[in-house]
DNA sequence: AAATAAATGATAATCGGTCTCATTTACCTT
DNA sequence: AAGGTAAATGAGACCGATTATCATTTATTT
C-alpha cells in the first residue's frame, strides 16, 4: 500500500523544514519509496531514480539515505546480503523481517511480543533500550515446498 | 566464564572428528575464543592470534570462522557496525544482544518468553523459520548517565 | 536577478571480505 | 619414524559496497 500524496507532500515538508534542500534527486526518490513498498538496496533505488533522472549519482543515493535515515523518515534494514536495504518508515507502524533463504523474498510480519520484554531487560541490564532488530531467516512456502520435492 | 579445558578439548575433537585438520591457527582460534568471552570481530581474532602465531594471515581468520560457523561451533552476529562478530556457541545457551550505541559495549540477555513468537510467525506467514537474530540498542548505565549529564 | 551555502556528479579512496595459487603441514600409511 | 596426499595456509590480487574529495551546479534567501 504505496503512501497517498498528501503523505508524500508531508515527507517533503519535514524535509524542508529542518532546512535541507528539496533537490531533484531528493524529491525522486521520496517518490520512488513511497509509492513502492519494498525493501530495496541502495542499488535498487539508484536504478530506478536513473529512468527518471539519468545520471543521478551513487554517492547521492548513499548521503541522501543516510539524511532520510538520519531524519527518522527512512529505516535501514540489515538483511543479511552485504548490503543495506531501507524501507520508509510510516510512523507507529512496528513490524520485523522475514527473509527467504531461498529466494531472499522479504515478508513482514506485525506481531512482536518483544516490546513486554523490554522493561524485565532494562531492569535486568540497567541499559535504557531505544530500539531493537529481529530478523527471522527461513524458507518462503514456495521453496520450502521445492525443498521437500527435492528429498531432503 | 571461559569454557573448562575439558569443554576445548571437546570443539576440538568434534572438528577432528567431522575430518577437518587441527592446525595451529585453528588451535589458537579456538583456544582464544573459548578463553575470552566477548563478541570479537574478525579482526580483532586477527590482533590476538597474531600475539601468539605471528605471521597468521587474515583470510585465515575468515576461513576458520566460516568453518566454525558451518560446524555450529561458533555463531556469527550483525551487531550493525558494518563487520561480523563472533562468539562461541555453547549449546543450549539461546541468548540475544543488547547494544550500546555510546561506547559499542555488548551485553547479553537471554529471552526465555520470546521462542513461541518464531511459532507464531511460522503459522501466519507459513514460512518455516530456520533461525533469527535478535539486536536491542540502547545506552549502558555509563553512556545512559553521561547523556543525562550533559542535558537531555 | 544575484548571492550564498548546500547538494551534486565524477572519481578516487577505503574497507570488509573473498579468491587464487604456490608452499606448507596434519595426519594417514607404511 | 619417513613418505604420500589432500587439506590448510600466507601473500597478495581482487571485489563490491560505501565514503571522501572537490570542482561545479542549484535551491533558496535577499
Amino acid at each position: 500500500m504505496p503512501l497517498t500524496a498528501e503523505a508524500i507532500q508531508k515527507l517533503k515538508e519535514k524535509m524542508k523544514g529542518k532546512g535541507f534542500k528539496l533537490t531533484g534527486p531528493r524529491r525522486k526518490i521520496l517518490e520512488y519509496l513511497a509509492e513502492n513498498d519494498g525493501h530495496p538496496s541502495a542499488q535498487e533505488i539508484h536504478a530506478a531514480i536513473r529512468q527518471m533522472l539519468p545520471g543521478t549519482g551513487m554517492a547521492t543515493i548513499y548521503r541522501t539515505m543516510d539524511l532520510l535515515a538520519r531524519l527518522g523518515l527512512v529505516r535501514a534494514l540489515v538483511l543479511n546480503d552485504n548490503r543495506l536495504h531501507y524501507e520508509i518508515d510510516r510512523d507507529g507502524d512496528h513490524h520485523h523481517h522475514l527473509i527467504c533463504t531461498g529466494c531472499r523474498r522479504v515478508e513482514e510480519f506485525a506481531s512482536c511480543t518483544f516490546e513486554h520484554l523490554i522493561g524485565d531487560i532494562e531492569s535486568a541490564t540497567r541499559f535504557v533500550v531505544k530500539r531493537h532488530d529481529l530478523e527471522a531467516y527461513g524458507l518462503c512456502p514456495d521453496c520450502a515446498h521445492k525443498a521437500r520435492c527435492a528429498g531432503e
